[in-house]
DNA sequence: GTTTACGTTGCCAGT
DNA sequence: TACTGGCAACGTAAA
């Protein structure tokens, strides 16, 4: 019999240590083993993936395959620049494979992918291998000893934990790989199409990533930032499994830390170092084990003397609620990621609402313009000029350095969303998507669920103030002066309230409070005023949340798919609520069928940066002059365009 | 069926 | 400094 050939496909599980399907991979003990990583249009082009992100993403890869490297010297992490779905079939022929091993990924888009792969394995008489790997608990195991219900509560993750046993503890690194096979790729390159591009506003130079399987010295490294057309990074977060475990064993050597750490007690004003681990990003990238993160740790508090602090406040308990956010996304799919047709978010009619295409009911990047202002306000938001310090401090770290305490997030989401813009999380979570190095779906989504009240957590009425939550942990403004510099002479009674400050000592102190945008007069630095009274825009959206709330719809209600929600609203209400008929929310309904590709999503078809939509009040008595759908380059998927090219 | 306690991380005034 | 109760009041799970 003749010895397996295999792939090791990585993907976001970019490790050596404790890696499950790795070591099945190796029990096999194959004839030569392919590790690889393949490139994906739908990560290049279709998701939101920020230069920093990506930088860490190539740190990862680059320390990986140097790790390979340095237990083979024959072998590396071998990068093609082509998408599985096309690729596979054309290396399963050309390397002989008989096996290829991946790590599960419940993502919804990854699931997608990875039938099409496992049919095409089938196709060629490929055994695939899949493992579980990504989170404490397989998240479909989860949900399995939940009674087939999405985990919505930390004591639901706790009680199907207990069930399904004790959390298996890491797996050490290989101490030896095999060779890899010939590296021949004689066939030829399949190239995406490159437009819609949603990262093209990054790119200072053209992309240039598909213009070799190999890459531009035919050896299969990593690419660089430059090849991808991108100006360096900006985050001082950087990528990497030998760096993850470094920080990991940094953490677990102060032992008090790590056993008494209490999330809500780190201060979200702390910077260099962070109140709290900054390991998100490699849980994402899989440069660390999340059950080498929770052994590591739960060893330090078992040995612990003192008292040592509890799930799920708790270091492990953080750990939980990724799990928990997994969960509820293996079970949901794809709509958890949206709030129309998804059973378990609250419809709340949000500024901003998603276009939702009337085929497919998903939710993409483009959204309905229903208020002018609101677009005002989300800019503003977006690039930390909305004039509470707080605020924009908070937004000018995550824009610059991809990441921002847990609490930080906490603050400027409910500011968006219930707590101040009245605007659709999913605006928010798409920013997120796109700035965070730590980013990955479940636990965005999630969060944004959670801090807009639409699920995971409902006391609406608990929200957090720009001024006086930060004085909490920062009275002196620290924080604010290091991301918004204007204000750094600001005493402390102003430095969360600047525009309250005399104009005499604005001026004494080198920086104006006016205007709606940054910039200089003169000698002066300018702050922005508020762009709104605080305490009555927290009235206003606590009001708006009651009424949502006794209405009491959610994301799969008929009247939401229908549009007749309208009617349950007032037309004075926050949100998109005037008229009495039209589609749910965002969903334009002057779109043409043939715009959507056969997966529902919308193809672009726009004319300009704007167009008319239908839905303009017809006697509304809010102001709400245009009603514009926000079109955004569109977002066929890698799906449609395969599946479309394998039918012709 | 009803009641009660609780929920990772609010704010404010008062002790 | 660290705690308390009032604020207005949500959903869920346990009792």
């Amino acid at each position: 019999m003749t010895k397996p050939r295999a792939i090791y496909w990585f993907r976001t599980d970019l490790r050596l240590h404790d890696s499950p399907a790795l070591k099945a991979a190796l029990d096999l003990k194959p004839e030569c083993l392919y590790p690889i990583w393949t490139w994906d249009p739908h990560y290049v082009y279709r998701a939101k993936v920020g230069v920093n992100r990506w930088q860490f993403l190539l740190d990862c890869q680059t320390d990986l395959s140097s790790s390979i490297t340095k237990i083979n010297p024959k072998s590396k992490l071998h990068v093609i620049r082509e998408a599985p779905q096309t690729l596979f079939p054309k290396l399963f022929k050309a390397w002989r494979i008989s096996h290829l091993i991946f790590e599960k990924d419940t993502d919804a888009y990854a699931r997608d992918r990875d039938e099409s792969v496992v049919e095409l394995a089938r196709n060629a008489g490929v055994q695939v291998i899949i493992k579980t790997g990504r989170t404490l608990y397989d998240p479909d195991e989860l949900v399995e000893h939940t009674g087939r219900k999405p985990t919505m509560s930390i004591s639901q993750v706790q009680a199907a934990g207990k069930k399904i046993g004790e959390i298996p503890r890491p797996i050490p690194a290989p101490k030896s790989l095999p060779d890899p096979g010939d590296m021949s790729i004689d066939f030829e390159q399949e190239h995406p199409p490159t437009d819609p591009d949603l990262n093209a506003h990054d790119r200072t130079e053209s992309d240039k990533s598909y213009k070799s399987l190999a890459g531009p010295n035919s050896d299969f490294a990593p690419p660089t930032l430059e090849e991808l057309g991108f100006p360096p990074a900006t985050s001082p977060h950087r990528g990497g499994e030998t760096v993850a475990l470094e920080m990991l064993s940094s953490i677990t050597s102060d032992k008090t830390y790590t056993a008494t750490f209490e999330k809500p007690k780190t201060a979200p004003t702390a910077f260099e170092p962070a109140a709290t681990t900054v390991l998100s990003p490699h849980l994402h990238f899989g440069s660390l084990s999340v059950r080498e993160f929770f052994w590591r740790v739960q060893d330090v508090v078992d040995k612990y003397k003192g008292k040592a602090s509890e799930p799920p406040t708790s270091l492990t308990g953080q750990l939980l609620f990724r799990d928990m956010y997994f969960g509820a996304q293996a079970h949901l799919g794809h709509a958890f990621a949206q709030t129309i047709g998804n059973s378990h978010c609250r419809f709340i009619p949000w500024h901003l609402p998603s276009v939702v295409s009337p085929t497919s009911m998903r939710a993409g990047h483009d959204y309905q313009i229903d208020d002018p202002q609101a677009e005002e306000w989300f800019q503003r938001w977006k690039f930390g000029r909305t004039g509470f310090p707080w605020i924009d401090a908070l937004m000018r770290q995550l824009r610059q350095e991809g990441w921002i305490h847990h609490l930080g997030r906490h603050a400027v989401a409910c500011f968006l969303t219930r707590g101040g813009c009245y605007i659709d999380w999913e605006r928010g979570a798409e920013v997120f998507e796109e700035w965070l190095v730590d980013h990955e779906t479940a636990c965005n989504v999630g969060n944004w669920q959670w801090l807009s009240c639409t699920a995971f957590y409902s006391q609406f009425y608990r929200c957090y103030s720009p001024i006086a939550f930060p004085k909490k942990t920062d009275k002196e403004g620290q924080f604010v002066k290091r991301y918004c510099p204007e204000l750094e002479n600001f005493p402390d009674k102003y430095i969360y309230e600047p525009w309250r400050a005399p104009i005499a000592d604005q001026k004494a102190w080198g920086c104006l409070i006016k205007g709606d945008t940054c910039g200089e007069d003169g000698e002066y630095k300018v702050y922005p005023k508020p762009m709104f009274d605080f305490p009555t825009r927290r009235e206003v959206c606590k009001q708006a949340m009651k009424k949502a709330y006794s209405v009491g719809l959610h994301g799969n209600d008929q009247q939401v798919l229908d549009g007749t929600w309208r009617k349950l609203f007032d037309d004075d209400a926050e949100g998109p609520t005037d008229g009495k008929d039209g589609p749910v929310g965002a969903m334009i309904d002057d779109v043409a069928e043939e715009d959507y590709d056969d997966h529902g999503e919308m193809v672009d078809t726009s004319h300009g940066e704007e167009s008319e939509g239908k839905q303009a009040g017809q006697g509304g008595n809010r102001a709400s002059p245009k009603k514009a759908a926000h079109k955004r380059k569109a977002q066929g998927t890698l799906d449609g365009v395969v599946k479309r090219t394998k039918k012709n």
